[in-house]
DNA sequence: GCCTTGACTTCGTGTTACTCGAAGGCGCTA
DNA sequence: TAGCGCCTTCGAGTAACACGAAGTCAAGGC
């Protein structure tokens, strides 16, 4: 069982945000300690893994915990769930594709400056 | 000269968006015409797709005002622009690897979602 | 036995980046 | 000249945290 500490290790994610992730239903059947201190198991570490998947694809807060409570309706919802992930599965395509367009982008300008500050040293060097 | 809202659909931008960037100052030199409407050239519609990168690399409203200012200093301030896209670019890789991991995961999702639904059909067809 | 430390708790406000809608100006057309 | 469409500004609302205050509890040191 891991605390809140340890699963922000885990996760990358801040204590804040996993208080705020639990508060709002997105990590079902959350334990407590006799201190009430938040507990994760496994099964609540690889939830909350999930969850930031979706995030990460734009779901909203709301949307996440409609699908967690989906899930919490058992197979029955399988089919619907199903439907949601192929929208996501495209949603994530498409922020692959842009992110290699950004890398491109940020690769381009670097190399551009590079050479302008190159450019600079070598014509120094002449005047020198 | 294109109006906010050619820009909006070239850039998928929205337009709320483009009059926001615009009055934080994201656009150098951006034109009006009488009626007080902005017009935007070639070179305004280039930066506003560079905003938009450097903004899904995470960088504040502020730190991309900051870098327009910088470039508005002209081309001393080349050295320190290198450092800031140097550092995004570094981002903008760890962005990829994780869309990479997002798309993996949504993949696997749909899979196992998919192979459930399809044991269902096949054993109602089975017990009929 | 008390006190500090440290990790947790809740609660409530602050921040960022939009997002929306109201209210109004301008020019074109019927 | 009335209405329509497209733009404007401005101010309030929203989502998703981010942060700090104030409090609880158990372990360890003196």
């Amino acid at each position: 069982m891991y605390t809140v500490k340890e699963i922000a290790q885990k996760t990358n994610l801040t204590e804040h945000t996993i208080r705020y992730y639990t508060d709002k239903g997105l990590v079902p059947n959350i334990q407590r300690d006799k201190h009430n201190n938040r507990l994760f198991d496994e099964e609540s570490l690889n939830w909350l893994i999930r969850v930031k998947y979706l995030k990460d694809c734009g779901m909203s807060i709301k949307d996440i915990k409609h699908f967690v409570d989906l899930y919490l309706e058992g197979d029955s919802s399988i089919p619907l769930r199903y439907e949601i992930i192929l929208k996501y599965k495209e949603i994530a395509r498409e922020q692959l594709e842009e992110a290699i367009r950004r890398v491109e982008f940020m690769e381009e300008k670097a190399k551009r400056y590079h050479r302008i500050i190159n450019q600079v040293i070598s014509d120094n060097r002449g005047a020198n």
